[in-house]
DNA sequence: TATTCGTGGAA
DNA sequence: TTTCCAAGAAT
């Protein structure tokens, strides 16, 4: 068709990465990479691809898991929402199009988690619609290539880069001009130090014949993250022959809703450890005297996207647990079974840390009998 | 429209 | 160590 999708399709065919979702027109696979792709590397996302089509064969079957094990699967990668919304649009699909993948982008706006960019990638790419996408590689290529000065994701920039995209995808394979585009965006006309002298575009690219490749796309200026103090209490109750734990489900409106955690002390700031075991949530949770502080740990410091978490664990041996937390939310579980549940990566990766390993495995001098315990810094 | 939702790799 | 930011969507 035009000059220019034929420059970015060759281009395309000469350059681009073999990933497994590009062998394939399986609308679930593609709707399920697109998922998994929503503001996150290909290197990122490639296993859990993986481990869902390897889970998974049809979308029947994703509907038919339970939500933990759908995030437990997710777990790690982040943005949590994007699991919870793929496994109800599972649902959805099943209940409303019987199943099969609708082929039209309006039926395909309409499944939870899917917006504007997604339903275009998947029409095109599954169904041959001639459907722009426009996402943040597409954006930024867009804005180079005809100096676009509206800000990333402006109502007014996105609406001059559709006119310019309708005028230019080829309809014979909208799938491949989309793919083209955003690989260049990701391989080439990347945010930082693009290869221009690579790129199929640059003899009709306005910012690099102006040499303002570094002046595009025009950002948003950010927000600095907010803090959030975490104290996470770890109590571990020998109830023969196992010993269990308490966990707590995150609910809606928060950082990592739907999955779950320890019992969590959250405070305005930071607080030391005697301000832990003698916070009233404490007391009135386990109690003061039949608690023995196992371990506590320094502290950890995760960056979120909008918050900077600062974080301790703690680690006690506690008789009757669960007998004195609220009824509501919190559930008894066996040590050995916290891997059926999914949890944040803070809390993932603390459980994993060797030390803590061998702290848990190590639990003989507690199953009743008064033993000793230690603690460290 | 502005804000919020993770994580890890690169500079 | 800090900052940026990556195939967006929901609210």
């Amino acid at each position: 068709m035009s000059e220019f999708s034929d420059k970015i399709i060759n281009w395309y065919h000469l350059f681009k990465r073999d990933l497994p979702w590009r062998q394939t027109r399986n609308p679930f696979h593609i709707w399920l990479s697109e998922i998994i792709l929503q503001q996150t590397r290909v290197n990122q996302g490639l296993d859990y691809f993986l481990a869902f089509t390897h889970r998974f064969s049809t979308i029947e079957d994703l509907a038919l898991a339970s939500e933990n094990e759908v995030l437990r699967l997710w777990q790690g990668l982040g943005y949590y929402s994007r699991a919870r919304f793929l496994h109800e649009g599972a649902r959805q699909i099943i209940a409303n199009y019987d199943g099969k993948f609708p082929e039209e982008y309006d039926k395909i706006l309409t499944i939870k988690g899917i917006g504007e960019y997604t339903a275009a990638a998947i029409a095109s790419i599954c169904f041959d619609l001639p459907c722009p996408v426009l996402d943040g590689n597409v954006y930024r290529v867009m804005a180079r290539y005809r100096r676009i000065p509206d800000k990333v994701n402006s109502t007014k920039g996105k609406k001059k880069i559709y006119t310019c995209l309708h005028a230019l995808i080829d309809p014979r394979q909208p799938g491949n001009f989309n793919q083209a585009l955003m690989e260049l965006g990701a391989m080439v006309c990347t945010p930082r130090n693009p290869q221009c002298m690579d790129c199929p575009l640059h003899d009709s690219c306005e910012a690099f014949l102006a040499g303002e490749t570094g002046e595009y796309p025009v950002k948003t200026i950010k927000k600095v993250p907010q803090n959030r103090y975490f104290q996470y209490i770890i109590p571990l109750e020998y109830l023969a022959p196992d010993f269990y734990t308490i966990l707590y489900k995150r609910s809606l409106g928060d950082i990592w809703a739907r999955l779950f955690e320890f019992p969590l002390i959250e405070t305005e700031k930071e607080l030391s450890r005697d301000e832990i075991t003698q916070h009233p949530v404490f007391l009135n949770w386990f109690g003061q005297d039949k608690t023995r502080l196992l371990y506590f740990s320094h502290r950890i410091k995760h960056q979120l996207t909008h918050r900077t978490l600062y974080t301790r664990f703690y680690i006690i041996i506690s008789a009757n647990s669960l007998s004195n937390m609220p009824k509501h939310g919190f559930i008894r579980v066996k040590m050995n079974e916290l891997t059926h549940y999914p949890f944040p990566r803070l809390i993932e990766s603390f459980l994993s840390n060797p030390h803590i390993i061998n702290i848990l495995s190590d639990l003989s001098n507690f199953t009743g009998a008064s033993g000793s315990g230690k603690k460290q810094e």
